[in-house]
DNA sequence: TTCCAGGGGTAGA
DNA sequence: TCTACCCATGGA
């Protein structure tokens, strides 16, 4: 069964500015081949496992959604939440479309019409995979990712949909074990149990009851999670405040604002101290060339 | 062999 | 709050 949809954005929106904005169109189960569509497979709350084709569309994307139950209201309303989430729809942009056109630097984001990070359909899975970005290289983390995807995930003709918290926290040894996460997969395996549990309840913290300061804390009570990872899914739900300090910032702001030489965290933050509460979308979207 | 990659936990000061 | 030291994995 296939259905096509037109969701429209919150103006200025630019779906591919979205799509590539940071590596997780790169990580299963997205699927991007550069044609202009961006593919997903989502697990939706009763089970059924949907393939989404996202492609670009006047001020919003076009979805196809190909199912093998069929889609009635609640389905169709979920994937819709999803989508909307996942592509920052709803995200009202232009105080930082107001500091970024005084910017040279921030000039071409702006003619991107570029701001918004895309997230996946879960914190869980952004937590996830922002866990299995630290300490790493891009190359294992897409590795780790896709094994985790591939073994706990279930599927829709070969590909599979993100595993939920209860998958993770019923793998047994020998599963972890072949994950091959390192030290990450006691992060995750306790991570997915608390989620599984009840005992966490990580979709609470996108509602954006929390100060910033209190969401950053909350989310460093889990273990896993530092100040970059915390700045990182932060920024994700719509909190630009603190730019997380990973080796490329440290490298970035190193070499274009302090000569080169080594930078700390508060240097990092205050080289962007400017952008207040846009910092971290200042500083991802800086043009350094 | 050693270092380190989109870091973070822990102990000890 | 700051500093060592440790942590699995794999590529350079």
């Amino acid at each position: 069964m296939i259905e096509t949809l037109t969701l429209i954005a919150d103006s200025p929106f630019d779906f591919h500015a979205v799509r590539t904005s940071h590596g997780w169109h790169r990580l299963a189960p997205f699927h991007d081949d550069d044609s202009g569509v961006l593919l997903r497979w989502l697990q939706l709350a009763d089970g059924t496992i949907v393939r989404l084709d996202l492609a670009e569309a006047p001020n919003g994307v076009h979805l196809t959604i190909e199912s093998s139950a069929p889609l009635h209201g609640d389905r169709r309303a979920e994937i819709v939440a999803a989508v909307r989430w996942m592509l920052g729809l709803d995200l009202d942009l232009r105080e930082f479309y107001a500091l970024a056109a005084e910017e040279p630097r921030l000039r071409q984001a702006v003619a991107q019409r570029a701001g918004r990070l895309l997230r996946s359909p879960t914190l869980f899975e952004d937590v996830v995979k922002t866990i299995l970005t630290t300490n790493t290289t891009w190359a294992q983390t897409k590795a780790m990712n896709r094994r985790l995807v591939e073994t706990l995930g279930v599927g829709l003709d070969g590909a599979r949909a993100f595993p939920t918290p209860a998958a993770l926290a019923a793998a047994d040894e020998g599963t972890w074990s072949a994950l091959r996460l390192g030290y990450r997969a006691a992060y995750l395996r306790e991570l997915a149990e608390r989620v599984a549990a009840g005992a966490l309840d990580l979709e609470a913290l996108k509602t954006g009851d929390l100060e910033t300061r209190a969401l950053i804390a909350e989310l460093k009570r889990i273990k896993g999670i530092g100040d970059y990872a915390a700045a990182t899914i932060a920024a994700i739900l719509g909190r630009y405040d603190r730019i997380g300090m990973d080796s490329i910032a440290r490298d970035l702001v190193s070499r274009h604002f302090y000569g080169g030489e080594p930078v700390t965290p508060a240097q990092i933050q205050a080289a962007f101290e400017r952008f207040g509460s846009y910092r971290f979308l200042a500083y991802w979207f800086w043009d350094w060339d």
